[in-house]
DNA sequence: GTAATTGCAAATACTTTGCCACGTA
DNA sequence: TACGTGGCAAAGTATTTGCAATTAC
């Protein structure tokens, strides 16, 4: 994004929020521009240390504010975990793409034929990255939890 | 897996880390035949609390042991996160799909078709899950770190 | 016997919470 | 003024480490 849609972006934000009973803030404004600036995932510690935030707002703030932002729809949490790390075993021949419930944290191995398999070679030579792997997870609401 | 496969596969694990100097202890057997029979990533705690490692071992040992087995290339840890959890905003339009350094922690965001999104509808049809979502990463080792 | 492994407890790191002061509307 | 927010410090949870005792080979 550029610069300018980036201001775009963060207005639109604080007016949905505002509308949800949430007051601007300048520690919210600015937790919304840094990771529209940052444009990949980031963690809150990440966020919390830039010096913008740093100087403006307690670490504490920032979790607190990205949390609700999680709330709110606007972000999203990556990766399985519910703060711990998850581990597996590297076993030939299994699949390792999984079903993921968003709700109780339920988590099914999918057995499918993995259309991404043939994109890391493609990755491998685009990026000069090697020993290419992925991960692959879906996220949902399992039929118990509906 | 069947069970006499799990047994197999153990056998063959505990063999080649033999071979690497490791030595043959009941709480490695049991973590790796734990782990085989979970069939989907699992938490350190989770592993630790599984009633045959709870009166075997301490839990800094399934730390340990965990973190041998992935030193080793037998077990690989799920996720982006060192420690601690990442977030991204949710832009319209924005590409959602990341290329990970397994060394120094780079992460790039990749523009690409996905290939996978259209996959969402069949797995929300087979598996009943609803407001479903993917995340897909790719991880290797970047020109830098090679 | 020797070196790897373990238990236990203490140290770290990350995240969450309570409570009162403060700022926005 | 009223209620959402923020700061600060303490509590909670996950992970890592030091060191002496133990165990595998």
């Amino acid at each position: 994004m550029q610069l300018v849609e980036i201001q775009t972006y963060v207005a639109k934000c604080i007016a949905t929020l505002r509308e949800r009973g949430m007051r601007r803030t300048r520690a919210l404004e600015l937790v919304i521009e840094e990771m529209a600036t940052a444009g990949r995932p980031v963690t809150i510690q990440e966020l919390a240390a830039k010096p913008s935030l740093e100087q403006q707002c307690d670490q504490a703030t920032v979790y607190r504010l990205v949390i609700k932002l999680l709330e709110q729809g606007l972000v999203r949490k990556l990766g399985l975990h519910e703060r711990s790390a998850y581990f597996a075993l590297l076993i030939p021949g299994e699949h390792h793409d999984y079903l993921v419930c968003t709700e109780c944290g339920a988590i099914k191995s999918i057995d499918m034929s993995c259309p991404v398999k043939k994109l890391e070679k493609d990755i491998m030579k685009s990026s000069g990255f090697s020993k290419v792997y992925h991960e692959l997870e879906f996220y949902g609401v399992c039929p118990k939890c509906a």
